[in-house]
DNA sequence: GCGACAG
DNA sequence: ATCTTGTCGC
């Protein structure tokens, strides 16, 4: 009912957006435990704009699926590097609404404040929802690091201009990290804790695998 | 100017 | 992101 802004912009107003809403993110404690954790994901067709927008809602720190849902839209806004946000929010913006059990966290497959603007998908989406965010990503956007350890738990400052954006985060023995960073409403320690919490035995956080796996499902049947 | 560049 | 089977290794 009152969006902080429109979606129909420029890359260049993208840009300024990011750059005026950047100082509204809160790395604030997380005030409780949550209940319950959400993943948010989107599949795309391969020649077309369309795309399959879904959220998977897990019990925490059980990890049972609570609610799947998901829809088929458009995607508004292009693939640039740095403004992946306009191109995924407002898919996931409407999954939101159709939600049910609505979760106490959301975890987004991309960057928070590891960005070149401190503005990815997480902080985006944590500021429009005003709730607590975090990112998981599976490659490296900005920043630098070093001597992580290869057993799962082990982190390392993620570094970016002089300013520690994120963590870097092993969550399995010798395989590939995870680079986490807050979205809103979270301190990046509350951030690696709920990745490693939320552990299914494979490298990514449970609540963006299984959003993965989903939307990945819907697409393909209903393709 | 050149290279890099979340999903 | 998507295109795609088997295969090496724990």
């Amino acid at each position: 009912m009152n969006p902080l802004h429109d979606w129909n912009l420029s890359a260049t107003e993208a840009i300024a957006l990011q750059k005026e809403l950047a100082p509204r993110v809160q790395v604030t404690p997380l005030q409780q435990m949550p209940r319950l954790i959400a993943g948010a994901d989107l599949s795309f067709d391969k020649e077309s704009d369309v795309v399959w927008a879904g959220i998977v809602v897990l019990s925490f720190p059980d990890m049972q699926i609570v609610e799947e849902r998901g829809l088929q839209t458009v995607a508004p806004f292009p693939y640039v590097p740095g403004l992946l946000s306009f191109r995924e929010s407002p898919a996931v913006l409407e999954v939101w609404e159709q939600l049910e059990n609505k979760p106490d966290v959301l975890v987004l497959d991309g960057q928070g404040l590891a960005h070149p603007r401190r503005f990815g998908l997480a902080c985006h989406l944590g500021l429009l929802l005003d709730m607590p965010t975090y990112g998981s990503a599976k490659t490296l956007f900005v920043g630098n690091y070093d001597g992580l350890d290869e057993e799962r738990g082990s982190t390392a400052d993620l570094i970016h201009r002089g300013e520690v954006v994120g963590s870097v985060v092993r969550t399995k023995n010798k395989i590939t990290p995870v680079y986490v960073s807050v979205g809103n409403k979270m301190t990046l320690d509350d951030a690696v804790k709920l990745t490693l919490a939320c552990d299914g035995g494979y490298r990514v956080p449970e609540p963006t695998r299984r959003a993965h796996l989903f939307v990945n499902r819907l697409r393909l049947g209903e393709k």
